[in-house]
DNA sequence: CCTATTTGTCACAGTCCTGTGACCTCGCCC
DNA sequence: GGGCGAGGTCACAGGACTGTGACAAATAGG
């Protein structure tokens, strides 16, 4: 069901978690350090992350960090210890939830559940912006009632920019994103495809109400 | 700031939370049943529960699920007992997360904002600094709420100075940081740019708040 | 197999940005 | 106060970026 990114460096500990989560239904992908998690993230885009604390390398909490700048998906942190600060430490990183081990699989499960729940009540299918409405359910935009007609990788890229409103994304990311090539830095695929979907969807193409040009970084979709 | 809904029937553990909430600065209402607090929701819409399990008369669980019912608001449950069954029940009845009693308020605390801010799914990645507002996802800066345009080169090296607030960075490592590194150290390239900035950031550029010079060393970011 | 659609690439033009050097101003030290 | 060196200011030409339309390759559908 769930994609689930499960980063724990103690094997016995992980294969366990692994085994737990998938009984429970989940798909799960396991590693032991932060920066096969992170590449993870980039490349695989995990529903939610569970992360041990301790951890060679990059720790737990910094891994925590890190993913919040790549992407807004929910993070369990997993600790042995059980420390008020190292919580609210935890919690600060941009954590959604911070479980002291051992941890009862269907604890944890019971945890994922709720979080997952409580995303999806929050990011309904429809979402409007103005004008502008994104069925994710359907994969239907349509603007000012009218149904808009995008092609698929057109669609792929307005929902990875609708993910993330307000925040610029540059044209690495968004290759990796929609695209899954590990393409050249200068492609102007980007650009292009942005073009394509602003020529549907902006009333003024050449002045844009929703996906904005950053000069030297990428775009950005607001609201308008 | 949130309005948080509290029942807890103990009078004096009702009383500490609530002044440690409050202190906290949020705005609480505390009751001492579930009656009361379903009364609350139907006719305040609090922003978030926190219910005591173990209550007289409906028990906090089956508040949580009536709760569930009328509004989607978050819900933590607070219980004295850490049974893993407890968890369970609790979150499958609807509960956003599980605290086990005795908790630090800046915990509690910790774990609201968390479960706010996944709500209002904003991640403001903001920096204040008196007037001059940094958003480092939008890549926006705003001066007295009105917004500011940076070039690329500008916002890397202003954002490069604002990573290390009040100390003094000097040139070479600049010239490294923002641009590549194949360009000489004898240039005034990094004057220029900051010049460039404190035209646009500084109310009186030739009397720097924001972006001092540090004769024969750099220059240095410091707040107001 | 043929056709229509979609997608990646390219060239070009316009706009905006930026590094540079020259020159000026200021602070500091004697 | 004078001299010196560091920093401020400025204009501009070259360069970097992006928008745009055309086009060919890839793909899907009939």
């Amino acid at each position: 069901m769930a994609g689930i990114l499960l980063v724990e460096d103690d094997p016995s500990v992980r294969a366990g978690l692994e085994l737990a989560l998938t009984r429970q239904g989940h798909s799960v992908t396991a590693y032991a350090t932060g920066e096969e998690a992170l590449d993870h993230v980039r490349s695989r885009r995990p529903e939610i992350a569970i992360l041990d604390v301790m951890l060679p390398g990059i720790d737990g909490v910094e891994v925590c960090r890190r993913i919040r700048r790549l992407d807004p998906l929910p993070i369990i942190l997993l600790t042995a210890r059980g420390d008020d600060l190292d919580v609210v430490v935890g919690l600060e990183a941009g954590a959604d939830d911070y479980v002291v081990k051992p941890v009862e699989p269907r604890v944890l499960d019971a945890r994922i559940r709720a979080i997952l729940r409580r995303l999806e009540s929050a990011s309904p299918d429809r979402l409007t912006f103005g004008d502008l409405v994104i069925d994710r359910g359907a994969l239907k935009v349509s603007l000012a009632g009218k149904e808009i007609h995008l092609t698929p990788t057109e669609l792929r890229l307005l929902l990875e920019l609708v993910r993330h409103p307000g925040q610029v994304l540059n044209r690495r990311y968004l290759l990796r994103a929609v695209w899954d090539h590990t393409h050249v830095a200068d492609s102007r695929l980007v650009d292009a495809c942005v073009q394509r979907i602003r020529a549907k969807i902006e009333p003024v193409p050449a002045d844009p109400v929703y996906i904005h040009t950053v000069r030297g970084f990428g775009y950005r979709f607001s609201p308008p």
